[in-house]
RNA sequence: GCGGGCGUGGCGGAACUGGUAGACGCGCCGGACUCAAAAUCCGGUUCCGAAAGGAGUGUCGGUUCGAUUCCGACCGCCCGCACCA
C-alpha cells in the first residue's frame, strides 16, 4: 500500500491558520480554570531569528502546550525587547531611524516566530519602545522615585572622548572604547540609581526559598551580591602634618587577626589618598599608574602587588605604643569595604605578598591544629584555615569564632574620634543600579532640571514623555541632546524655562517588568494589580543563563520595588527558572584559512571519515571544532532556511531530541534528516492504522488478546512516562519514549494481518489516538493532522491529555536477574510479590546457577523483593 | 586563586531513592524490495575472543551481598566570579 508523504509546507500554514482564526491561544482573564504562566525570554528584534530563539521557543511551548492539555487557563505570551544600542548603529551606520528599523525587525521575526506554530497569545504583544509601554515604566519610575527607591548621585563612568558617551564595561576593551578606539576616561557624572543594595539581603536570603532555579544560577546570585560578615575598626593616625584626618576606617572580616597586622593599605582612590596627593607628586605619578592598569583589569590578573609608603603610621590597637605604617596599595579597592584595610599578613595571601615586598613583619597568629607554636612560621603561602589564636595576649587559645567575638566586644567599648573603636557591620559586593545612559534609543527619563526649583518629575497626566522621532546622528553624543526643541520645556512647578532630562534609561529596565505588562497588556495604569497578583509569579520561565545575574536580579529588585509602590503583590517574579544551554554547529575553514559557512562546504563520507569540500573551489576544506553559533566563525544556520525546507515540526523536534535542554545541543544535518523521517514515520503509522481498522465499523477495546493488553500496557506507561519527563523539563527522555511507543506500535501494526484479531486492532487505534496526543506538545502541527485524519473530534491542541489506566501500570509478573558475587548470570521470572523462600529455591534450582555453583558452597542469597537476587558463595 | 558542574560505545546521550550498564537516536555493517538508485522494512553493532568465557562507566583506593550512583585522593574538561579585605 503506498501512502502520500506528509507535507509539512501545505499543512503547517494550514493549522496555523486554524488555531489563530478559532483564537485558540488567546487568554481570557476570567477563565476560571486554574492558572499557569509560562515565559520565555522576550527577543531583541534583531531582524531574524536565530536557532537559539528556535531552541529556547520549542522548549517552551512544549510545557505551554502541555499544560493546555492539563487543563490549565496557560499565558503565553510574547513582545520585543525593543530599545538597545543596535537601533542606533543601524541609524549611524545606514541612515535608518531607530523606530523604523526597531518596527521593520519586529515584522520580520513575528512572521518567522509564527511559522514556528507557536501556541502563543498575540493580543499580548507588548513593545518596549512601544510609548504604550514606556509610559508605563515611566510612571513606575515616578513611583519608585516617590518612594525613595531612586537616587540621583555621582559616579565614575567609562567616558568616550569622541563618541562623547558613556560604555558599559564590557564595552571598553584594553582601555579604549569599542567602536571609537579612543583612549576611555573616568568620569564623575551625576546618574539616576535604582537603590537595589537596600534589597540585599532580601534578595539573598529569598534565594533559599527559589527551589525551582538551578543551583548554578543561585550561586551566581549569591556570589554577585557579596555578603560578608565582619568588623569595622577604627585606627588612630600618629599627629602629623599631612593631613587633617585622625584616624583611619578599616573593613575586615578578619579581626581576630588583628595582633598579627603589621600595615594599613588604602586604596589610590581613597579620600586620605587624594588628600595627600596635593603635597606629594611621587604618590601622584603612584595613583596615576594605578589607573592606568585599572581599567584592563583580567588581563592582570597576576598583578604585582604595589604599594607607597605615606609616612603616616597609625597606632597600633592592641599593642600599645607600637605603630602600624599606612600604604597606599593597588589592589585595594575603593568600592568595597571602606576602601582601606589592615594586612594581617600571616593569613591573607595578598597581604603577605605586600609584607614580604617591602619587608614588614610577619606575625603567625592563628596555629594549625597540631602546629607546636615554637616553630611554626609562614613560608610562601599565608595560613587561612582554622586553627587556634596565639601570639594575641588576650585571645589566645580561643578559637576564630570566638576570637571575632570577643575582639568585637573589646572595640565596642572603646573609643576613637568619640565614635565607638568597632563596629560589626556586614558589607555586600551588590551596588546600586545606575541606570542612566547618554543615548537616543531607550525610554526617557521622565524628570525635568530647573534652575529654581531643581530636579522635578514630569506630571503623571504628561505622561509619556515620548522620544522624538526626527533626530539626526551626525554627530558624536547623544541627539536628545542635539535636538533643536525636545529638551526645553517649561518647569511644571514654576513655569520658568527647564530643561528634560537627556539621559535614558538602561534597556535592563525594560526587561524588569514585561512579565508582569503581559497580564493586563492593554491597561492604562501600568499594572492591574488584581491580574498581576492572579498570574505572578511565572511558573516555569526559560531562557539563556547568560541572563542568570543581571536579568533575574535586576527583575527580583524591580517586582520588589512594583509592590512597595502598589503595583503587585508579591516579591518573587520566577517560581520556576530554566536555563537552556547553547545551540552549536561544527566550523569549517578553507585550505587558505577562511571560515566557511555550512552553505559552502560539502561534507561526505569516505573511509570511514568525514571529509569537507568547499563547494565554490572543489577544494578540500578542515573541519573544525564544535562552536557556539557565531557570526565570526560563520558557522550559522538559517532557521528560516529549515523551516522552509524541513518545516518547523523538524526543527522544534531536533531541538527538542538528544541533548537534555539544560545542555548544548550540536545542530547537525544528519539530526534534522532523523528528525524528518521520523515525522514520516508517524504519518505512515496513522494512515496505516486507520486503513486497518476500517476493517472494523465499531471498535471495541478488548482485553481478552494477550498481546492486545501488553500494547495497552505499552501505551500507558508511555503516557504517564513522557507526561513525567515533560513535567521535569526532561524532553529528551520524552522524546525517547515517544519513539519506543513508536517502535512498538509498528511492530504490533506490522504483526496483524488481515483479518486483524479486533481486540489488537482496537489496542493499536488507542495506542496510536495517544501517540498522537504525545506528540502534539512537541511537533503540533503533524499531530493537527494526524488528529483530522484520525476522524478525531476538534482540533488535538484543544484536546484533554489522555487519561493513564492505572491497573495498566502494574504488572504481575517480575523479572528478576539473578547474580552470582554480583555478576548477572541468569533471570527468573516470577509472579510479583513472590515469597522469599520461593524466589531462593527457585533459583537455585536453575540448571546454570547450579553449572556455576558446583563445587562450591552458597554462603547467602540476598533476595530484594521483586527486583533481584544475589547469590553470594 | 575561589565557587559550581561534568568525565559512560564511533557520536549525542539513558540508567528512579545503590539493584540486569549502554534505553532512544545518529552513524556504521549485513540483508530484503528494485534493472538500478532513493525511500522503506528486517537483523546486527561496548571491547577482547571462533566459542566457552573474560574485561568494562577518567585513574587509584575504600564502604557494600552488589557501585555509573556513596566516600577519599588524583587526572582531565567546561562554566561562573575574580586583587572582595
Amino acid at each position: 500500500m503506498s501512502v502520500e508523504r506528509y507535507n509539512p509546507r501545505e499543512m503547517e500554514p494550514h493549522w496555523q491558520k486554524v488555531w489563530e482564526d478559532r483564537q485558540s491561544f488567546v487568554v481570557r482573564h476570567e477563565d476560571p480554570r486554574e492558572r499557569y504562566y509560562v515565559l520565555e525570554m522576550f527577543p531583541y528584534p534583531s531582524g531574524r531569528i536565530h536557532m537559539g530563539h528556535v531552541r529556547n521557543y520549542a522548549l517552551g511551548d512544549v510545557v505551554a502546550r502541555y499544560q493546555r492539555a492539563r487543563g490549565k487557563n496557560v499565558l503565553h505570551p510574547m513582545g520585543w525587547d525593543a530599545f538597545g544600542l543596535p537601533a542606533e548603529n543601524a541609524a549611524i551606520e545606514r541612515g535608518l531611524n531607530p523606530g523604523v528599523w526597531t518596527r521593520q525587525n519586529i515584522e520580520a521575526m513575528r512572521a518567522q516566530l509564527k511559522s514556528m506554530g507557536l501556541s502563543l497569545d498575540w493580543t499580548r504583544e507588548v513593545a518596549t519602545c512601544d510609548p504604550e509601554y514606556y509610559k508605563h515604566q515611566q510612571a513606575l519610575f515616578l513611583d519608585m522615585l516617590e518612594a525613595g527607591l531612586v537616587t540621583r548621585k555621582q559616579s565614575k563612568v567609562n567616558w568616550d572622548p569622541v563618541d562623547m558617551t558613556v560604555l558599559a564595561n564590557e564595552q571598553v576593551i584594553d582601555g579604549r572604547g569599542w567602536r571609537s578606539g579612543s583612549t576611555v576616561e573616568q568620569r564623575e557624572l551625576t546618574q539616576w540609581f535604582f537603590k537595589i543594595s537596600d534589597f540585599a539581603e532580601d534578595l539573598l536570603t529569598a534565594l533559599d526559598d527559589l527551589n525551582e532555579w538551578p543551583d548554578k544560577v543561585r550561586t551566581m546570585q549569591r556570589n554577585w551580591i557579596g555578603k560578608s560578615e565582619g568588623l569595622r575598626l577604627l585606627f588612630a593616625l600618629q599627629p602629623n602634618e599631612k593631613t587633617a584626618a585622625t584616624s583611619i576606617d578599616v573593613f575586615t572580616t578578619r579581626p581576630d587577626t588583628i595582633f598579627g597586622a603589621s600595615f594599613i593599605a588604602v586604596s589610590p582612590d581613597h579620600p586620605l589618598t587624594e588628600e595627600l596627593v596635593n603635597a606629594d607628586p611621587a604618590l601622584a605619578e603612584f595613583v596615576a599608574e594605578c589607573h592606568r592598569h585599572g581599567t584592563a583589569t583580567e588581563t592582570l590578573e597576576k598583578a604585582e602587588k604595589q604599594g607607597y609608603f605615606t609616612g603616616l603610621n597609625v597606632e597600633h590597637p592592641v599593642k600599645p605604643g607600637q605603630t602600624l605604617p599606612v600604604y597606599v596599595a593597588n589592589f585595594v579597592l575603593m568600592d568595597y569595604g571602606t576602601g582601606a584595610i589592615f594586612g594581617s599578613a600571616g593569613h591573607d595571601q595578598r597581604d603577605l605578598e605586600f609584607a614580604r615586598k617591602y619587608g614588614l613583619p610577619v606575625i603567625p597568629v592563628v596555629l594549625p591544629p597540631g602546629a607546636d607554636p615554637e616553630t611554626f612560621t609562614i613560608g610562601d603561602e599565608a595560613y587561612t584555615d582554622t586553627g587556634t589564636i596565639f601570639n594575641s595576649a588576650f585571645l589566645d587559645g580561643l578559637s576564630i569564632e570566638e576570637a571575632k567575638r570577643t575582639i568585637a566586644d573589646h572595640f565596642a567599648s572603646l573609643r576613637v574620634d568619640g565614635r565607638p573603636q568597632g563596629t560589626v557591620e556586614v558589607n555586600y559586593r551588590l551596588r546600586d543600579w545606575g541606570v542612566s545612559r547618554q543615548r537616543y534609543w531607550g525610554s526617557p527619563i521622565p524628570v525635568i532640571h530647573c534652575e529654581v526649583c531643581g530636579t522635578i518629575p514630569v506630571p503623571k497626566k504628561d505622561l509619556p514623555v515620548v522620544l522624538p522621532e526626527d533626530v539626526t546622528f551626525d554627530k558624536p553624543g547623544n541627539p536628545l541632546d542635539h535636538h533643536p526643541t525636545w529638551k526645553h520645556v517649561d518647569c511644571p512647578q514654576c513655569g520658568r524655562p527647564a530643561r528634560r532630562e537627556t539621559d535614558t534609561m538602561d534597556t535592563f529596565v525594560d526587561s524588569s517588568w514585561y512579565f508582569i505588562r503581559f497580564t493586563a497588556p492593554h491597561a492604562d495604569t501600568p499594572t492591574l494589580p488584581e491580574e498581576a497578583n492572579a498570574w505572578m509569579p511565572v511558573d516555569q520561565y526559560i531562557g539563556g543563563v547568560e541572563h542568570a545575574i543581571l536579568h533575574l536580579l535586576y527583575s527580583r529588585f524591580f517586582t520588589r520595588a512594583m509592590r512597595m509602590t502598589g503595583h503587585i503583590g508579591l516579591d518573587e517574579p520566577f517560581k520556576g527558572m530554566f536555563t537552556q544551554g547553547m545551540v552549536t554547529h561544527e566550523t569549517y575553514k578553507s585550505d587558505d584559512g577562511r571560515w566557511l559557512s555550512p552553505e559552502e562546504v560539502r561534507v561526505e563520507m569516505g573511509d570511514g571519515d568525514r571529509r569537507a569540500t568547499e563547494i565554490a573551489t572543489g577544494n578540500p576544506a578542515q573541519i573544525g571544532s564544535i562552536e557556539k553559533i557565531s557570526k565570526s566563525k560563520r558557522n550559522g544556520i538559517d532557521p528560516d532556511e529549515i523551516l522552509k525546507t524541513y518545516g518547523a515540526d523538524t526543527a522544534r523536534w531536533f531541538m527538542l531530541s538528544d541533548s537534555p535542554p539544560e545542555r548544548d545541543v550540536q545542530w547537525t544535518e544528519a539530526g534534522v534528516e532523523g528528525a524528518s523521517r521520523f515525522q514520516q514515520r508517524i504519518w505512515r503509522l496513522v494512515t496505516e492504522t486507520i486503513a486497518i481498522s476500517e476493517q472494523f465499523a465499531e471498535i471495541v477495546p478488548g482485553s481478552h488478546d494477550e498481546d492486545a493488553l501488553a500494547l495497552r500496557r505499552i501505551v500507558h506507561r508511555a503516557v504517564k512516562h513522557v507526561g513525567e519527563d515533560i513535567e521535569g523539563l526532561r524532553f529528551n527522555r520524552a522524546v525517547a519514549q515517544i519513539y519506543e511507543l513508536t517502535n512498538a506500535l509498528t511492530r504490533c501494526y506490522i504483526g496483524l494481518v488481515s483479518p486483524a484479531p479486533q481486540a489488537r486492532c482496537a489496542a493499536l487505534r488507542e495506542g496510536v489516538e495517544h501517540l498522537v496526543q504525545l506528540i502534539a506538545p512537541m511537533m503540533p502541527h503533524l499531530a493537527e493532522t494526524c488528529w483530522e485524519a484520525l476522524g478525531l473530534e476538534g482540533l488535538v491542541a484543544d484536546a484533554p491529555w489522555p487519561i493513564v489506566d492505572p491497573a495498566l501500570l502494574v504488572d504481575d509478573t517480575v523479572t528478576l536477574p539473578i547474580q552470582i558475587n554480583g555478576k548477572r548470570r541468569a533471570e527468573i521470572t516470577v509472579a510479583k510479590g513472590s515469597q522469599q523462600k520461593t524466589v531462593e529455591e527457585l533459583v537455585l534450582s536453575l540448571e546454570p546457577v547450579a553449572r556455576m555453583l558446583e563445587g562450591k558452597s552458597v554462603k547467602k542469597i540476598v533476595v530484594v523483593p521483586d527486583r533481584i537476587v544475589n547469590v553470594v558463595v
